[in-house]
DNA sequence: GTGCGACGATTTTAG
DNA sequence: ATCGTCGCAC
């Protein structure tokens, strides 16, 4: 059979993985060293030389995104759709088996799966309800706990806290939470790995069926699995599995929420592997990649990887000194802007930062510059407060029992249903052992008629009245029919036009999702009924940030969301001991290594050009603070770096961009001309004060008679001439 | 039962 | 500085 398809455009490194011969492989692949090009051109061996079915792999990533990514390009390779294997999120993956065998795993049949925030609530109502001190056992930190027992397969009967009162407490707490969960048919995330962990651990029967149908198993980013995840893989793999895990030791920068890059080396002990660097970069350009491996040198207890390029030389890493923040912000727009004027594209551009409150001044003068942008993070769409809310509804329709959704809605809208009311039904239910509903229909039945009842009458009407449609309804037309019963979109009305008016928009973006919602092949296997697979997708696939994506806009986003991106500009703003690396790494936890790694996986995300930013002062929570420059930007070796004097920011190295950014003329602008008379959507309507570049890259300035005089990028800013 | 002012904490985050 | 939560007043 002819392989040199799947050979060809590999290097000796990528190749000798992906054509090993089947037995457990460990990858340590570097950074742009084509990582999921190996795993995806491996599935496609396993299937195509070595005649695997797809049946007997599965292939586990950490994000959706990783997933779906995985899945199109091995079927993309093949040429065909690749039924039944099986790829997904451990979480996903988890589900699945814990759908399929829920009977033999404990939970009932329509069980539920809550999110963080669902979590976060369950628990603080708990702690409360229990007369349980609050400031010596917060949620927020019994969450934590609970959570961090969980990944390490810790149950709360198992915790022994030798007699130290604090951990008992959290145990209690953890006790109770267990309880409430089992009562209200729900699971969190972490509940999924360890059932499905505890499920085959049990079931020896069902555990040789799972390792013979899987006899196949490739991990990616196995730097970031924690204690659970590994151990579940070692009891899949047995002694006859193959695995093949790809991961790098030096990009492991989420110790922080139970990672352990130990894992790389305990597998290497467990199982064996071949293993194989790669250490080629495709990247970035060398003096970059010298700069990113000179300061993760500094690290020790590495594996040891030296990632190389054929790339030339390139331009020196950037060094900026800003006076404060605010200077460091215009310089880095002012930069993209010259980027931009030199015919690049602003997508191109990446601003990385520590954290998330550092991304406002960069917003701020981005709009004022009419530079479109995006900032990764924040809410996504399933965790906004009228998506969830809408959902608990279905949640409740589907499960009366999941308290957390109960909570949620019987008074959303407000229906005379308040705090007494709710804390009288969490004592019946308490006491009696039963869910909220539970008591609720209960306390109905009972005829007698305070006002408590009527409300409550009402409310429980109507969810059992919808219940009615249940099984015979389309999923969207059972939201509809809701959301007309609840009237829950105007509920939000009272936030404001403006507000209501992006609520009610989400929930016909959630209707629609509903509509077009079909139920997979994998999950009509499971068991799934169409609603509870759409709100286990809901809970397991939160979704984008921003639902619509830009066109072409510069990218905001935190050192952390970055990992995995490329950008051939990239800025790191912020380099300041105490803010990167963070204070609390520093002093707390001791772990600086975990955000030199941090550091080595921003500087890795740049393919041309490099820029660090530090200033000498910056505001922090409100008070004037200076600032020592990162202890990173020390490791830098002085042959390459260049530094970026204020005030000559321009001058920089980017010929380029100087050249052409002084074009002038007017040269280009098309239907625009000076003194025309333009509109624009946010701005209103302005004159031509101003021409400069041309073509795409064409800049106008405008007076506004509302917004005042700004600069705009004419191929973004969409201006319409008037009259 | 709802609305406003004080108070406190404030790294990173997928599922 | 800023945001979310809590307690108190309406």
């Amino acid at each position: 059979m002819d392989v040199s398809h799947l050979l060809d455009p590999l290097n000796d490194a990528q190749r000798e993985a992906v054509s090993a011969p089947p037995g457990n492989q460990m990858i340590l692949a570097g950074a742009g060293s084509g990582k999921t090009r190996v795993l995806v051109y491996r599935i496609a061996w396993l299937i195509q030389v070595e005649h695997v079915s797809p049946l007997s792999i599965m292939a586990v990533t950490f994000t959706n995104k990783a997933a779906s990514e995985m899945r199109h390009r091995v079927q993309d390779l093949l040429q065909i759709p690749v039924r039944g294997m099986w790829v997904g999120t451990f979480h996903g993956l988890a589900h699945r088996l814990l759908r399929s065998h829920h009977e033999l795993a404990g939970l009932p049949e329509g069980f539920q799966i809550i999110d963080s925030d669902d979590q976060y609530r369950l628990l603080r109502r708990l702690i409360r309800e229990r007369g349980i001190d609050e400031n010596q056992w917060p949620a927020r930190q019994a969450q934590w706990w609970i959570n961090a027992r969980k990944d390490e397969g810790q149950r709360a009967h198992a915790v022994n806290g030798f007699g130290n009162p604090a951990i008992d407490g959290w145990q209690q707490i953890y006790q109770a939470y267990e309880e409430q969960c089992r009562l209200a048919g729900v699971v969190d995330f972490a509940e999924l790995l360890l059932r499905a962990h505890e499920l085959l651990r049990d079931n020896e029967a069902l555990l040789q069926q799972y390792r013979q149908r899987f006899p196949h198993l490739l991990i990616d980013e196995f730097q970031d699995t924690n204690a659970i995840q590994y151990g579940w893989i070692r009891m899949l793999a047995g002694p006859q599995g193959h695995v093949f895990a790809v991961g790098d030791d030096d990009q492991s920068i989420y110790g922080w929420r139970g990672a352990r890059v130990e894992n790389v080396q305990f597998f290497v002990n467990d199982f064996k592997p071949h293993t194989i660097r790669l250490e080629q970069n495709y990247r970035s350009s060398g003096n970059i990649l010298a700069a990113a491996n000179a300061i993760i040198a500094n690290n020790d207890d590495r594996l040891g990887k030296k990632l190389w390029t054929d790339a030339a030389d390139g331009e020196l890493v950037q060094v900026y000194s800003a006076y404060n923040e605010e200077d460091e912000a215009e310089f880095v727009i002012g930069q993209i802007q010259l980027w931009i004027d030199g015919g690049r594209r602003a997508d191109e551009a990446a601003i990385l930062y520590r954290s998330n409150a550092q991304s406002r001044l960069f917003e701020q003068v981005l709009m004022r510059e009419g530079i479109p942008y995006r900032v990764y993070g924040g809410l996504r769409f399933f965790e906004r407060a009228e998506i969830k809310d809408a959902l608990a509804y279905l949640h409740l329709l589907s499960n009366p029992d999941n308290d957390s959704a109960f909570e949620r809605v019987v008074n959303t809208p407000n229906r005379g249903i308040g705090e007494r009311t709710i804390s009288q039904l969490r004592t019946l239910a308490a006491d009696a052992g039963v869910s909220l509903w539970q008591a609720a229909t209960e306390v109905c039945s009972r005829g007698d008629s305070q006002r408590m009842q009527v409300s409550l009458r009402r409310f429980v009407d109507l969810i059992a009245e919808l219940r009615e449609t249940l099984n015979s309804e389309e999923i969207g037309l059972q939201l509809r029919k809701l959301l007309d019963c609840t009237d829950l979109p105007s509920h939000y009305d009272k936030e404001g036009q403006e507000k209501a008016e992006t609520r009610r928009e989400n929930l016909n973006e959630l209707l629609r999702a509903a509509d077009s919602f079909r139920l997979s092949y994998e999950d009509e296997q499971a068991g799934l009924s169409p609603l509870a697979a759409f709100l286990a997708q809901a809970a397991l696939e939160a979704g984008e940030a921003q639902g619509e994506e830009w066109d072409d806009c510069v990218q905001l986003m935190t050192m952390h969301s970055a990992k995995g991106l490329e950008f051939p500009l990239v800025f790191v703003a912020g380099m300041e001991e105490g803010l990167f690396p963070h204070q609390r790494s520093v002093e707390e936890s001791g772990d600086l290594q975990e955000e030199r790694r941090l550091c080595y996986v921003a500087m890795t995300r740049a393919r041309e050009r490099l820029v660090l930013c530090h200033a000498e002062m910056r505001r922090i929570y409100g008070g004037q603070n200076l600032c020592r420059p990162s202890r990173f930007l020390r490791e830098l070796p002085g042959e390459l770096k260049h530094e970026v004097r204020p005030g000559l920011a321009a001058a920089g190295q980017n010929t380029q961009a100087d050249a052409s950014s002084h074009s002038g003329g007017n040269a280009g602008s098309g239907q625009f001309e000076l003194g025309q008379r333009v509109s624009h959507q946010k701005f209103g309507e302005g004159v031509i004060l101003n021409i400069e570049g041309r073509d795409a890259h064409a800049r106008v300035q405008v007076n506004f008679e509302q917004a005042g005089c700004k600069w705009l990028v004419l191929s973004y800013a969409n201006l319409h001439p008037v009259r």
